[in-house]
DNA sequence: ATGGCGACGCAACGTCGA
């Protein structure tokens, strides 16, 4: 099973990007945040053309979340249970793979924060809370996957530059504590248990040149533990960052054999 | 090297993202 995650910073825009990988890459499931457009806009008909099932959780101008597979989900919810958001930055969906196993997936976009002083800190610190107490509270016997834009480094291999960055937004203690409080609660980062030493980035400034590589490791697939023994791969694709007109975000991808 | 970009809404440039 080979799912991705890709902040596409508006699917409008970014829509021939999204096929073409898709058509390159196979995914079993894209879970995709920022789409920036309402569910009616949402181009289902052209993934349904490709035999692909697509679920979307959207809002005009911002945010907005969706999860493209090959297999039609089952229970999606829309929106992070008891947690009143009027901002669209939560989809989930249960995947039945061909051994007739069942796995939640997830396509989460935290919020950015701005700054530690601001309201909207405030806001994403709140949101992790709400996504915290919704995982720890769910009691079937479904694992999870947890893709998205995290909006967090969780260490400092995940920063370009921690010194310039040290108590700023999306390194500050407080953010890669709620990172770490997902890890206790039984997940795993599938790129860091893999590449336990890269320093590598899933972002990276539209006002840096991307040559100079200054970005950060923001985007994440999750896995509980119990999943842990049929973790293969996980990497991160650079190659969309060098697209024409790209997002500033690249695919994070996390491959699983059930079958070893 | 924290800004120099890009998307959006909307028809000029402010807001937001990370």
């Amino acid at each position: 099973m080979k799912i991705a995650s890709w902040n596409v910073n508006s699917l409008k825009v970014r829509l021939p990007h999204v096929l073409d990988w898709i058509n390159l890459n196979q995914p079993d499931v894209l879970c995709l945040q920022e789409t920036k457009q309402n569910n009616d806009n949402f181009p289902h008909d052209v993934f349904d053309q490709k035999g692909l099932f697509s679920y979307h959780n959207g809002q005009n101008t911002y945010n907005g979340v969706a999860i493209i597979s090959n297999k039609e989900l089952i229970n999606v919810q829309l929106d992070i249970p008891n947690f009143n958001d009027e901002q669209k930055r939560f989809i989930s969906g249960i995947y039945t793979n061909d051994d007739g196993d069942k796995h939640r997936v997830i396509s989460a976009y935290i919020p950015n924060g701005q700054a530690l002083t601001s309201d909207k800190f405030e806001y994403k610190i709140n949101w992790l809370k709400s996504f915290l107490n919704y995982l720890q509270k769910k009691n079937d016997e479904i694992e999870n996957i947890i893709t998205g834009d995290f909006n967090i480094a969780p260490s400092e291999l995940d920063c370009y530059d921690s010194k310039s960055w040290d108590g700023k937004i999306l390194v500050s203690p407080q953010e890669r504590a709620y990172f770490n409080k997902l890890l206790k609660l039984g997940f795993i980062d599938t790129f860091r248990e893999i590449n336990p030493n890269a320093n590598e980035f899933s972002w990276w400034d539209y006002r840096i040149p991307f040559q100079r590589n200054l970005g950060m490791r923001i985007d994440h697939i999750l896995l509980s533990k119990n999943l842990l023994p049929f973790l293969e791969k996980a990497y991160i694709d650079k190659t969309t960052r060098t697209f024409e007109r790209p997002s500033d975000h690249v695919p994070v991808v996390t491959e699983l054999n059930f079958n070893p």
